[in-house]
RNA sequence: AGGCGCGUAGCUCAGGGGGAGAGCGCUACCCUGACACGGUAGAAGUCGUUGGUUCAAAUCCAAUCGCGCCUACCA
């Protein structure tokens, strides 16, 4: 089932993938899915339960039959789920890790490793799920940490001496123990008398052995040593020459071995033991604990260690040059911060134990001669032993890992072990988008594999996003009731606002939480976004038409310079893997550049106010500039930048297709003008003033006003005289006259933006009381930031250390400020003159 | 036990040595010929705490408190 994870990762790698193709790449995006082993069968098993069934009354044969109904019937359904997401992968080439050609390279790389020494089979210590009934790798196991007790037993020496006291957390166990270790250098248990002690509930008679793993200050320094159900105990076990004797089998229930415990399950028999150990006055005491318990990562429950006959990879030498392709950057974890995690697992590997004892998944492609057991690893099975020649060989039972073949991914779905068109083109491939969750359980062990099998690396770059959290920042997980289904996200706001919200939220190095709330802001823009191309769409009746430079006015020469700026920055964001960032100007740009300024400014233009030629100049730009911002949202937003884009007229096929803006040609000539941008600046402060005066004055927005600027910058009046018909539509003004500086109207409010003073004409309505308060409260905020610059230029540290222009910068601040402020007290002083007269 | 990350406006978060930002929420006014899922304006923060480096610290360093995560064989 798709959830918020799947989700993130797909919108992510989609955004790059739509991307890189409008920049003209040859994009590669292999869907697929692996096999889920132990998840599966769960599943699997749990829906013959309910039919009154399993899996041994089935059969193995029968039982791989209906996981593959099953997986037919569902399988498909996280597909189709992709592409409600808008995920515009290769779909011809969706790959499962149990294809045929997947399962033909799972053997081959099986074979291989085998025969370069690289895998081998042995009893060890591994972690067992008595549920799952199956060996886990140390990686699937959980961590928990539970209240427990440590068990202080006594075992009596056996010469009859006295005893010495073990401390343990698992009393059970004591039945397999083997030896009782104490540390050389601890003085207290120095001069033994005797080597050995008794072993109570069984009278085994067992030495006492000298060993430095032994921790002096837990406990009492003395380690009961049961090397088949710990894996402690069992290097100290090899070191010294122990009997390993398992007394909890692979259900769960004490063996023989543990004597009147046969039969019992691994918890009862703690409490019998301890029973046993409080009645033959052996339990000295019991000491409450809090430690950590391993659990199986698939169902929870407590995995223990146990001994016994698996198949493992030798890392190490795998690991070593997965190593130094990070170090030597062939391969570029972003962010950079998931480096050193990845190399202090590597640098501590320990061997992987990639047999399971399921039946779904890779049957491990050996064979062992029932004459001489002679073991046989071959891609094909094999017609007789080629030791003895025998004719009765028997497979192996257990099946591969899941990871193990998830391992192989970025080759074996290229047709590897053959050196296929695919593989040449793409492998190594560009990049590989993943949480860190599994940045061991999968990327790591992909770098060993790719490196080791095609002698490179499989992707150049890893870029490790966060995780999708709750509302409260906890993990979603079905037990824990809070999750949030992406679908329903889907139908209740839209693909595009989703995939929006998980861009803008996932900023480099933080989780994200979600809620609905959020996403329903990013509908908005989303409306928004339709609303700005339906009103353009009203007036575009015809496709691109050539845009004269020298009709333009300054709106359409200011968007066109922010277009090119924003298109700049989205695909710097982009390349550099920084989601929010890109998604973050897109949104500015839309919202707050082209819908409330270049589209409010050109609507006289549109509507015919101010001539055809000055119609068509903006019909011109405004084409041109929905065109391409419609593909710079289009990886984000892929379903309403499509729609809008197959209505705007003189586009052909689909947006998918189409040029980025900073490939075009004309790119860097069309949008020329750095000009435009700082004037533009100064025509919206100027609208802005005024507006804030009339909001503050509550000048009802229908009243048409009189503004009356003076400025003694002859540049600056130029300027706005040439634009005064922007400011007037704008700000709502019957008229704007541009002046120098002059007498004082009478009945007015004002305002400096920029050194240029406006007055605001109030006939009638002015209320000096309330433009006094506003004045000074303007006045108040300036003294403080002129004292914060005072300060400054009057710390000669500052004026000799600071560089240069900063301190120009400051300068000009400050005297800006000054200038203001005069300007304003001089109108405040009028303001009292004219209402004392 | 180690390692990492986070504490910035009521909420969710950007930013990352020289003018505190956004979205949502809030207040006031407005159905102005794309949009009330809208417009215009506004209020709101000692940038966790304490020290240090620096002309200058929300930003760098150290300590400290709180929260979260990852790795690990202490029985």
């Amino acid at each position: 089932m798709l959830h918020m994870g799947h989700a993130l990762n797909v919108t992510m790698q989609d955004i790059l993938c739509r991307y890189r193709r409008l920049r003209g790449d040859n994009v590669l995006w292999m869907p697929g899915t692996d096999h889920a082993g132990i998840a599966t069968q769960n599943v699997v098993e749990k829906k013959l339960a309910s039919e009154g069934t399993d899996r041994h009354k089935l059969g193995r044969e029968k039982f791989i039959e209906a996981v593959w109904e099953w997986r037919s019937e569902s399988g498909s359904a996280i597909i189709n789920q992709l592409k409600r997401l808008g995920a515009s992968c290769d779909w011809k080439l969706e790959r499962f890790t149990m294809d045929e050609g997947l399962s033909i390279a799972v053997r081959r790389v099986f074979v291989q490793l085998y025969q370069e020494g690289l895998i081998y089979r042995g009893n060890y210590i591994i972690n067992w799920c008595h549920r799952c009934h199956t060996a886990l790798a140390d990686l699937e196991v959980e961590h928990e940490e539970v209240d427990s007790h440590l068990y202080y037993i006594k075992y009596p020496f056996s010469d009859g001496s006295g005893s010495i006291v073990i401390a343990t957390t698992r009393p059970e166990t004591m039945l397999g123990d083997t030896a009782v270790a104490v540390n050389p250098d601890d003085p207290r248990y120095k001069n033994l008398e005797t080597d050995s002690v008794i072993l109570p509930l069984l009278n085994r008679k067992i030495p006492i052995i000298m060993d430095s793993y032994v921790d002096m200050a837990f406990g009492t320094g003395a380690l009961k040593v049961t090397p088949a159900h710990d894996p402690n105990d069992f290097e100290i076990g090899k070191r010294h020459n122990l009997p390993e004797i398992k007394v909890i089998d692979d259900n769960g229930k004490m063996t023989p071995e543990a004597g009147k415990f046969e039969g019992l399950d691994r918890f009862k028999c703690r409490e019998s033991v301890v029973k046993s150990l409080k009645r033959e006055g052996l339990l000295e005491k019991m000491e409450p604990i809090k430690h950590n318990v391993g659990h199986c990562y698939r169902c929870k429950t407590i995995v223990e260690p146990n001994l016994s006959r698996q198949w493992f990879v030798k890392v190490k030498p795998l690991a070593e040059k997965a190593i130094d392709a990070v170090e030597n950057g062939s391969t570029k974890i972003v962010p950079e911060i998931w480096t050193n995690t990845y190399y202090d697992w590597m640098r501590n590997i320990k061997d992987w134990c990639i047999s399971r004892q399921i039946w779904w998944g890779h049957q491990i492609p050996a064979w062992t001669c029932e004459n001489c057991r002679h073991i046989i690893v071959s891609m094909e099975a094999p017609e007789t032993c080629p030791a003895c020649g025998n004719g009765i060989l028997v497979q192996e039972t257990d099946v591969l890992d899941t990871w193990f073949s998830s391992a192989l991914w970025p080759f074996s779905t290229m047709g590897w072990p053959e050196n296929t068109q695919l593989l040449k083109t793409f492998y190594p491939t560009s990049v590989l988008v993943t949480g860190f969750d599994i940045l061991f359980f999968w990327v790591a062990r992909m770098m060993m594999m790719g490196i080791h099998f095609m002698k490179d690396v499989p992707f150049k770059d890893v870029y490790v996003h966060a995780l999708v959290r709750d509302e409260e920042g906890k993990k979603m997980s079905k037990s824990k009731g809070n999750v949030i289904d992406p679908l329903n996200i889907i139908d209740q706001y839209g693909t595009d606002a989703f995939r929006m919200t998980l861009a803008a939220f996932a900023a480099q190095g933080r989780d994200i939480k979600m809620s609905e709330k959020r996403v329903e802001g990013y509908r908005h823009f989303i409306n928004k976004l339709w609303n700005a191309g339906r009103f353009s769409l009203m007036h575009l009746k015809q496709g691109y038409t050539e845009i004269k430079f020298a009709d333009l006015s300054l709106p359409d020469k200011w968007i066109l310079a922010r277009l090119k700026h924003t298109s700049e920055s989205v695909a710097g964001s982009i390349d550099s893997y920084r989601f929010n960032d890109a998604a973050g100007t897109l949104y500015k740009f839309v919202w707050h550049e082209l819908c409330d300024w270049y589209l409010e400014a050109i609507k006289p233009c549109l509507y015919g106010h101010k001539g055809e030629e000055k119609k068509n100049a903006a019909l011109s730009v405004l084409w041109r500039v929905l065109h391409d911002t419609l593909i710079l949202l289009h990886p984000f937003i892929p379903f309403v930048t499509e729609e809008i884009w197959h209505k705007l007229p003189g586009t052909k096929g689909s947006i998918m297709k189409a040029v980025f803006p900073a490939d075009e040609k004309d790119f860097a000539s069309l949008y020329c003008d750095p000009e435009s941008e700082p004037m533009m600046d100064l025509i919206i402060q100027m609208i802005t003033g005024i507006r804030n005066v009339r909001g503050e004055m509550n000048i009802s927005p229908s009243a048409s006003i009189d503004v009356i600027l003076q400025s003694e910058d002859d540049f600056l009046r130029k300027i706005l005289s040439l634009n005064e018909d922007i400011i007037i539509n704008l700000a709502g003004l019957k008229s704007f006259l541009v002046a120098e500086p002059g007498e004082r109207p009478k009945k007015a409010a004002m305002t400096v933006v920029s050194g240029a003073i406006m007055y605001i004409s109030l006939e009638g309505i002015i209320d000096f009381s309330k433009e006094k308060d506003r004045l000074e409260k303007e006045l108040a905020k300036l003294k403080d930031e002129i004292a914060v610059s005072i300060k400054k230029l009057r710390n000669d540290d500052f004026l000799s250390k600071a560089p240069a222009d900063i301190v120009e910068k400051v300068r000009e601040k400050h005297q800006n400020f000054v200038e203001k402020q005069q300007k304003l007290m001089t109108n405040l002083d009028k303001i009292r003159s004219i209402e004392a007269s």
